[in-house]
DNA sequence: TGCAATTAAATTGTATACAATTTAATTTTA
DNA sequence: TAAAATTAAATTGTATACAATTTAATTGCA
């Protein structure tokens, strides 16, 4: 096999894939105001809001750099805020505001409407993300190992 | 199910296992002084030298926005050239230098470098491949419809 | 033929990613 | 306990992505 052909890669048919699913998302998110990756965030920040930037950075698999303008912006429209914490003032809580939390109910749809404009089975979307959740968390665990 | 939970999503285990393995590559990709998207259109280019634009971004999946930038950056560097077609000076010829064609060889190694870093077995590699493949595959084709 | 529509690249503007550095706060330790 | 090491965010700098616009060339058609 040639080793050097594109069709050969895996890193290609995920990073093409992973950005045309983004792709799909960009109208759907327009209505609601966000990118992909704040309705990332905020997808975290729904399940629980107030965590550090530490913690939303470690579920994300994102860094200050990334996170820290991005925040800023979401801070701006008020839908979060950000407060020091009074016990260690080198951390930032990010909590959602009302308005944050009313995002929610327009994202409600979000899903099911990604689910159907991609017109993939029950099966494939279970078996990508079974598989692509597995390897994540193979070098994940790897990159753990790696560095202790 | 909870649909809004990221754990529950296809798109973001995608997402991030796209980034972790692409975050493998820099340091290899480094000792031949390329970042990920150029070494993706040097892949094309050792394949087939002498694309224009618009057929290296439908190849990639990349836009002109992306691609131009880029391939100045390479062409700065003398990898590639960039011609105006006689026939049609709209469009622009992407042909790799010898300097271009003997990066090849020292990037010959990189995919089994690659393999041996994500300590991934040549099964789970396989199936996400071919499983990325197909979808991606299958969205291409559902685009092309809606296009037409 | 001549001008409107189309096409290919490049450019512009906005938003990530991420390495590396900086800043400020907290811990550790000599 | 005071300086050194560590830590959490923010900042800086570089390189994508990609929508939208612009530019220049080519086609198509009235």
């Amino acid at each position: 096999m040639e080793l050097l052909k594109l069709s050969n890669q895996l890193c290609f048919p995920l990073y093409a894939l992973s950005r045309k699913i983004t792709s799909h998302y960009l109208p759907i998110l327009e209505k609601i105001g966000l990118t992909y990756p704040q309705y990332l965030v905020m997808m975290v920040l729904w399940e629980e809001s107030g965590l550090s930037v530490k913690e939303l950075g470690h579920r994300l698999m994102l860094d200050s750099g990334t996170l820290s303008p991005l925040l800023k912006k979401l801070e701006d429209r008020e839908i979060l805020v950000r407060t020091r914490l009074k016990e260690d003032e080198r951390v930032v809580i990010i909590s959602l505001t009302g308005t944050g939390e009313k995002l929610r109910e327009k994202a409600s749809e979000i899903p099911e409407q990604i689910k159907c404009c991609l017109d993939l089975s029950d099966k494939e979307l279970r078996d990508l993300r079974t598989l692509a959740a597995g390897l994540l968390d193979k070098i994940n665990k790897l990159e753990a190992v790696h560095n202790n």
